[in-house]
DNA sequence: GTTTTTTATTAGAGTTCCCTAATTTTATTA
DNA sequence: TAATAAAATTAGGGAACTCTAATAAAAAAC
């Protein structure tokens, strides 16, 4: 069955996937430049996630996943792209919404993340080239409707 | 200048906020069973936000909010409001919505939720009786969507 | 192959938020 | 009003996550 793990766990377990996915194995220093906490938290976060079985860790030697480490990490790494898209569909800055999407991947219920994915497929599908015109149209309004409320924002 | 607080805090100060609205005055036991936390953990907290100049507390007395305590708490309420109505845009199911945008209500970017409450807002108006056909035609289609997934789910 | 620099580790401590158990104050009711 | 019940408080402690400062090991440079 599945443990339940923290925030911040699926927080360290991600990171470590994205650096292992770069070259291959993760350094405690990758991980304290990545989360910005200093390297000291960082081994003592290893040597939990050694004990708990999500990392292989041992002094002073190079860090990968265990396949409990990766599949919590592929799974946090599915809801974080899928709230980056979400977030870039209604139009958030993309640096914010790299940002922002971190705070969102943690502690929303699974019924939650899934009406988040089938918006996003969603609207992918409905802004396709083939797809009906009036469909289409859906985003262009929205933007406009933001462009408005800026622009009104200003002149006031 | 506004001191950054909790997301902690926040729920301390919108549930007081909460309580008042209902009955005037806020007691350590209405915080504690709407929180799910024991009473001695709410006088601990009524402390710190007496020192911090957001609730009005004295041992044994009922509690009020400050003016600095009822702007966080007016903000966060009205942050929480546009997330459950997104996710009940979404089609979250109501109980799940109302937990998880205590979840959503908390650290994101102001630039996130302007373009979530912008999102509602336009929603809003799109689907409104007086509004284009093709607008108010989206919701229903991303509902149809979500319909079929579930059939799919069910039959495989 | 030393010396120097970088990286990693340990020890000890702080913050936030929560708890239990014991006690005190306030409110109820007999 | 005295006895009882309910609510609030205090003391002491724990888990999760973080830090600094000191030390040790590994890697790089000479």
């Amino acid at each position: 069955m599945h443990e339940s793990v923290s925030g911040r766990v699926e927080d360290y377990l991600r990171t470590v996937y994205e650096i292992i996915e770069q070259k291959g194995y993760a350094r405690i220093k990758d991980i304290s430049r990545d989360l910005e906490v200093r390297p000291s938290t960082v081994v003592e976060m290893m040597r939990k996630l050694h004990d708990r079985g999500f990392v292989v860790y041992e002094k002073y030697g190079s860090i990968t996943l265990t396949p409990e480490g990766r599949e919590v990490a592929e799974a946090v790494k599915m809801r974080h792209d899928t709230f980056k898209k979400f977030l870039e569909i209604i139009l958030v800055p993309e640096d914010v919404a790299a940002k922002d999407a971190h705070v969102l991947e943690h502690r929303l219920d699974s019924k939650t993340i899934l009406q988040f994915t089938r918006f996003v497929e969603f609207i992918t599908q409905a802004t396709a080239a083939d797809r009906p015109k009036f469909m289409r149209r859906w985003m262009e309004q929205f933007r406009k409707y933001c462009e408005e409320k800026t622009n009104n924002r200003i002149k006031a």
